[in-house]
DNA sequence: TAGTCGAAAACAATCGATTTCCACGTGGGG
DNA sequence: CCCCACGTGGAAATCGATTGTTTTCGACTA
């Protein structure tokens, strides 16, 4: 960037008037008159030297940004693209737009983005980055600073978040599993570092304990991320050791996918030895080879709802519910079907 | 937002000194020589109330914000989380971070951004939007903003950009169908008012006519965005009106992927009775139905070196290179296959 | 004719940093 | 003994906007 850029004191002068005028006529206030002539003067003026306020110093007058900032941990996992769009796109309308924050699930990076955020006094922050330390939440809260989880919940109840039911999610697509006739069922956790990798492993642990099942500890394994890589070698865990499930849930899609490819690899065609579902219904899922099962999660509505509820609130608007907890549902594709009959697996009900 | 900030004269006031001494001793510039007692009287009083300088302050006074901004036009294509992480890393690596702005593939969103951008003084302007007006790039040149067109090529030679070498992974593409058999080849164009989809539909012509193949109007449409529903749409004016051809290629692989969406619909098995390849090599290509041939894109690396070009260039240094073409080569995996032995397509050779 | 009122626009303070210029004190050289 | 250089750090201008307070000026009234 270079070239001198027209300020408001050039427009002023341009138009014959003061600075102050200046910024009166075009931020249009109601609070002082102005004779319409030197309002067309000014605006005359404005348009003609192509006039653009500097944010920079309203920013620092005003005390105000009108920028969000947002924390993804993983910009190349296909939810979060989706997620974004809704994000910016309501933010957009609503005279926001984003600084974009990718942590790549790592806390030093995650720390030296909130200062980043905090030194361009961002008025708000989306927090899509699940691994997110409550040490960390606790100083934003302390600090007043506006904030809004998105894709996991909060333990504190006037913190805003959006999130999928990750309960009804993971109990929709264990009951289909089970009542396609599944028995060893083997999950993929994430990391329980995270919320979202706690619940949904606990969501799973819960359901089967609903049908009955024994829980092996050999039937779960817990990726150490949210990728596929992550989910490729979780499932060697689960299909190279002892007697293998018969289907496999995996934490999210792209866990699921890795489940998937490890499979293959060792020779069970997906899904007729194995089944597997996944989480999230990320963009071409019906176009994986199966087609895959998985929970489906509104992810554009859930950016657009977190940026609504966030500009609600540093806006001053009343909020009825602070959090938002959004149905999930499974949806059946090719990646899932009944059991190999041929199997020596017992049927163990407790 | 909220609360009031620590501000350097906040630091100055605790550590006792003018807040001209807290600015010399925390931005280390050795022009001024300041006692080391000072010194950590200063630092320790500045990390004690966790002062953050204020961006907003320090840019309008410095005239420069290290701030990038990014035009992407659909973050939800797969091609750019990659590309965006790559920008992203690398600037965060040099102290700078990134707006980033999709824009929809609209131009009065691109437009609106460019003011935000221009607002927020950015040092520099990131533009993966390939739809980009020219009359806008000139505006841009004759403001002397930085920016680097990242994906597609520049008329001007003195641009900076960074882009996939188009001619030669549509060559390879071709080739690869020709020899394989295919004399019918289908073209699947993006938006002839994108540079890429101009510079891939002329690569592709060209090919076929080193070839001697002839290419009939009824062999070539054209999709009205990069995106799975557009080459759907595209596919089906090839793969209904008429003969079909034995193969296509589609101008980038989500383009590709609503062919085979398309063709599996209609019947056709792919690649058995239709083979496809697409471009750019998306993540998780290697896990469609069927595994995706595609032309493989460096896209993170495409994403860092347009960052450090900018950056370069914005911060004085000199550049050799100021245009890169990186080497886009073919993938082959499961989506292509000689063409049907039975099929009555005549083998027209011109 | 002086005084008041009100509309219109100028003035000036402010936001929080950086940076140029200047002041003070001390020590050394002429 | 005086002056100058130098090391150290303060004072003040500046970046470009917004906004509370004054000023200006004409019209209207007493």
């Amino acid at each position: 960037m270079a070239g001198r850029r027209v300020t408001i004191t050039d427009v002023a002068k341009a138009a014959n008037v003061h600075a102050s005028t200046v910024s009166r006529v075009l931020n249009g206030r109601a609070e002082l008159s102005l004779l319409p002539e030197t309002r067309e003067r000014v605006i005359g003026a404005a348009t003609r030297l192509g006039y653009r306020p500097s944010a920079l110093a309203r920013g620092l007058r005003m005390r105000r940004t009108f920028t969000l900032g947002m924390l993804v941990p993983d910009i190349t996992n296909p939810v979060f693209p989706t997620i974004i769009k809704g994000v910016e796109g309501a933010a957009h309308a609503r005279g926001y737009h984003l600084i974009l924050c990718n942590t790549d699930d790592s806390y030093e990076r995650e720390a030296s983005y909130l200062r980043v955020l905090k030194e361009w006094r961002v008025d708000g922050i989306v927090i899509a980055s699940s691994s997110t330390a409550d040490s960390t939440l606790a100083e934003l809260r302390r600090e007043k600073t506006s904030f809004v989880l998105l894709n996991s919940a909060s333990r504190a109840s006037d913190d805003l978040a959006v999130a999928p039911d990750n309960r009804q999610g993971v109990s929709a697509a264990l009951d289909h599993l089970i009542q396609l006739g599944h028995r060893r069922i083997g999950l993929i956790a994430a990391p329980q570092t995270t919320m979202t990798g706690q619940e949904r492993l606990l969501a799973a642990r819960a359901t089967l304990r609903r049908h009955h099942l024994v829980q092996e500890d050999a039937l779960v394994a817990v990726a150490d991320s949210f990728s596929e890589a992550a989910g490729y070698h979780a499932a060697r865990r689960l299909l190279l050791d002892g007697e293998p499930p018969t289907a496999i849930f995996g934490a999210n899609d792209l866990i699921a996918l890795g489940a998937v490819r490890l499979a293959r690899e060792i020779g069970l065609a997906v899904p007729a030895d194995l089944s597997v579902v996944g989480f999230n219904d990320i963009p071409q899922s019906e176009l994986f080879d199966p087609p895959l099962t998985t929970v489906h999660v509104p992810q554009e509505e859930m950016g657009v709802l977190a940026a609504a509820l966030l500009i609600d609130n540093l806006e001053g608007r009343h909020i009825d519910r602070r959090q938002i907890v959004l149905e999930a549902e499974l949806v059946v594709r090719g990646s899932t079907a009944t059991p190999p009959v041929a199997t020596t697996t017992a049927m163990k009900t407790a």
